[in-house]
DNA sequence: GTCCCTATTTATAAGGG
DNA sequence: TCCCTTATAAATAGGGA
């Protein structure tokens, strides 16, 4: 595209590089960013600037970054070809995500320990009084209705107590 | 481009979105080639479909990963943000891929550590070896050259032996 | 899905400030 | 470095097979 036509390897001069390489950039995040919205698909565009270590980047949320990572085995680096200065930088680096993803996932586990056995203790108080609402009633009905009772013996006395209280709940 | 102008948001008619999704797909893995050659930068472009767990990938190598994993940490998944499951499927992978990087670190050092033995090993082997020569020269000189030897005595008897011969290697 | 075609829209190389 | 302009090269929407 422009005024003329391109050929397909480094551009050489700095200048004529440094520009192509900002309009170009700027081209695909945008193309990007468009491909995300009209076909409602994830997608991560990394661009590491030459010079420097700046980099760029476009359209990832953390569940894409979970994906991303997936494709490390298929597609990544394959650690046979790492020279071993990579292989400790690389070894911090994970090291220390997976410490950061155990604490958090300690984290939450305990949480949702703590929050279920909160639960299970009020469950136990309210079946501890539904027992005992019960077993009332009954000796209430035995007095009044004493019939009735004898009939309906096999549906209302058959169920535990327990069963009973966690329908109602 | 094309026949009508486009609006920035989803592509609603299923089988329009998935040629646009292809047609774009191709589009920008192509300049993401270009963009690689002509300005000489790493990039990463990473296509996840709707549908199924493809992906697309372009112009990675080793090194290139491990850039992408230093993203991680600033504009990579806050690890906070994560639900319990993907946080347990996240610690998988990165167990997994630090296992295999400490495997490979490991066998690296083993090697190199091995190397570096067995060439102290030949060094002192050679090192006895000119010892004994400069020991032999030294007295032959004592015997011909009594006068010369007193002279640049300040010269050659003064650094240990061993300097001696790792100059000479 | 893919490939081809063509009218149009976009992207962008070159050049100047 | 960024912004603007313009001529041109590329990308692509829509449609057909």
């Amino acid at each position: 595209m422009g005024r003329g036509k391109l050929q397909l390897k480094r551009i050489e001069n700095k200048n004529n590089r440094q520009v192509t390489f900002s309009k170009r950039r700027s081209g695909m995040m945008k193309k990007a960013h468009e491909l995300s919205i009209l076909c409602d698909v994830d997608l991560a565009l990394i661009i590491f600037s030459a010079r420097g270590r700046l980099y760029e980047f476009c359209g990832c949320n953390e569940r894409r970054w979970i994906r991303i990572l997936n494709t490390f085995q298929v597609e990544g680096p394959r650690i046979e070809q790492l020279r071993l200065s990579e292989l400790i930088q690389l070894e911090q680096k994970l090291d220390g995500m997976l410490r950061q993803t155990r604490r958090r996932k300690t984290q939450l586990m305990m949480e949702a320990i703590a929050c279920l056995q909160e639960k299970v203790k009020k469950l136990n108080e309210q079946k501890q009084l539904m027992e005992k609402m019960i077993a009332a009633a009954e000796s209430k009905d035995a007095l009044q209705h004493e019939d009735l009772v004898m009939e309906q013996a096999g549906n209302n006395s058959k169920p535990p107590p327990q069963n009973v209280v966690l329908q109602l709940l």
